[in-house]
DNA sequence: CTTAACACCGAAATCGTTTTCGTGTTGAGG
DNA sequence: CCTCAACACGAAAACGATTTCGGTGTTAAG
């Protein structure tokens, strides 16, 4: 019952392990008809090679390597699946680890990844990294790096993105565009750049349409939680009774303000308009449902994973990589909350 | 910048790649002084095994597989996150496959494990497994397998399980306590078993307490949906009138029964109250929050992970395994729903 | 009839680690 | 001075697939 080799099929076929390896790799020193009586009898008893085995000659493993900051995260969920279906099409195996957005972490899994010998990264670095040794030594080593969601603008590598400013500037464009002139932002950390480009589109959009910025209606919502949305429009509501819709760096605060100004006896969007990002599962099924931005995960992952597999073969082939940065579109999706 | 290997080392410290390798492994035929010296020097330089060469001698692949139902589900999500912690403490890496609820990929995914030469695989049943040949065949090679969540009776095996029927017993229960008479039940769909063990737990609470069961109050969600929730919901409302609860199988169908009474102007919980399963994540979020039943996703994981840890070692070791069956405890959780 | 060309096949080295089985050195005990 | 443990280290054979380099047998040309 156990995994059978290439000896056990030379044994049974009368060959030699060389042959039934080269029938099977369709070499042109073996004649058609042992070929067939090879590949014939792999099928029946369904032979695989031992994947460690051919790894010690080809440096091939056929495994990927995924970093997270999160797992239990329907956006990194949705990539999650879209690299795993890219991936089982060229028979990869998918190793995730997640950094806890946690910069010491991301480090360490990095590391743990290029241990396995795994034949390509595909990272979405943690709000917490600062520096790019560890995300640069990966390239160095020659084993393609692919970024998504959250790129560094510093390291030489290949991204899958959106172009978050567009994507903030049109949803808070559809907020001016129903008449709203007092919009708040719950924008996200100060570091990672698509919490910047976000607040950046929402500033752009206010000023080409002639309404003026105001600092004090940014809010910075560490944890980006449905709590910092709750609590920021608590303030909202108490300081600022002017604001007549919000934006929201992501679905979560964005839902929390939801709940803050139905428990309130604030109508949305009548009196207040709420606008999230990302299109949470989550966003449809709140009262009222929540309109945002799509943000196309699953295709995210599906691109990484076909970056990372043309940069496999150029290596292979010993070319030079170019890199590049995919960038996904996204469009608005238009629900109760506005 | 290449991956180091026992024989850089033994050519740098002017010993053999045997002696390097049993220093490392604290060889009692090595002396103190070398061992030493060794090991200062492979932390030195961050050496770490080649773990494809260390496979074909021990036949031990340090990775285990873990075949899920879906991925963008927050249960899953955290019993993942369970096994992946307890994974990295014993290094042992994780490939993550999904059935998508579908027994022939179920059946491929299996397939794909065991030719990786996973030490161990820990699954979830899809809802659409009919039969256990498949699984079987997994520890009929000697693997361990460990299922949670849904498990099979048929099989033999350990398991990581709740008691469904006992948790559903206790949240009905808790809605007769509440004064509630008339309490339909949104099942799952007829063939797993959790689904089945709930809905026995919510026939059995009603007869304890001497109100009769009617069939006409169960309701078969068969794909777990919110819409399953806010369909039945509405054949409720309209034929139904005398109903003041609903038990839900799970916490999505629950959400979708909120959201059609919330549209109905239906007052949660004073006419009619709703009770969940699971305790997600967005349970938390909707207006009213959803009472629900804790579902221990990642000690199930964690627990799951070591019963593998266990018997792979057993099996090490050449002793009989004793097949466990580990029932983990859940609690009420009680919010504004009921 | 010889020899070159070709089609098929196999021996053996290799990847990096583990582990069995030796070998050489030392020191204590007789 | 000899014997024999005890100690410290190494040589070499696996594990299973890949691939280079030859080797054999057959055919066709000279």
């Amino acid at each position: 019952m156990k995994n059978l080799t290439l000896k056990d099929i030379a044994l049974e076929l009368n060959l030699s392990i060389t042959t039934v390896s080269k029938a099977l790799k369709d070499y042109a020193d073996v004649s058609a008809k042992t070929k067939e009586r090879v590949k014939a009898y792999a099928k029946e008893v369904n032979f695989t090679p031992n994947a460690y085995a051919a790894f010690l000659r080809t440096q091939e493993s056929k495994i990927i390597g995924v970093v997270i900051p999160r797992l239990n995260h329907f956006f990194f969920s949705n990539v999650l699946q879209g690299i795993m279906s890219a991936a089982e099409e060229k028979n990869y195996m998918v190793i995730v680890l997640s950094s806890e957005e946690n910069y010491e972490v991301e480090k360490k899994q990095v590391d743990r990844l290029i241990k396995q010998n795994v034949d390509g990264i595909i990272l979405s670095i943690a709000d917490s990294t600062h520096d790019t040794k560890h995300i640069d030594a990966i390239t160095q080593q020659n084993i393609p790096l692919i970024l998504f969601d959250k790129y560094s603008k510093l390291s030489k590598c290949s991204s899958v993105i959106i172009n978050d400013q567009k994507a903030a500037y049109s949803a808070v464009e559809h907020l001016i565009k129903r008449g709203r002139k007092n919009i708040a932002h719950l924008r996200g950390p100060l570091l990672p750049q698509n919490s910047i480009d976000r607040f950046l589109g929402y500033r752009k959009a206010l000023e080409k349409h002639q309404l003026t910025y105001k600092k004090e209606w940014v809010f910075t919502c560490n944890s980006i939680s449905s709590d910092d949305g709750y609590y920021y429009t608590q303030e909202i509501l108490q300081k600022h009774p002017e604001i007549d819709a919000i934006f929201a760096v992501a679905d979560m605060p964005a839902i929390g303000a939801i709940k803050c100004l139905n428990e309130q006896g604030i109508k949305i969007p009548e009196q207040i308009a709420v606008m999230g990002f990302s299109n949470w599962k989550i966003s449809d099924l709140i009262t009222p449902t929540l309109s945002t931005v799509n943000q196309p995960g699953k295709l995210m992952g599906i691109k990484a994973f076909e970056l990372f597999y043309k940069e496999h073969q150029m290596i292979k082939k010993g070319e030079k990589i170019n890199y590049e940065i995919i960038e996904l579109d996204t469009h608005l999706i238009l629900r109760d909350s506005t």
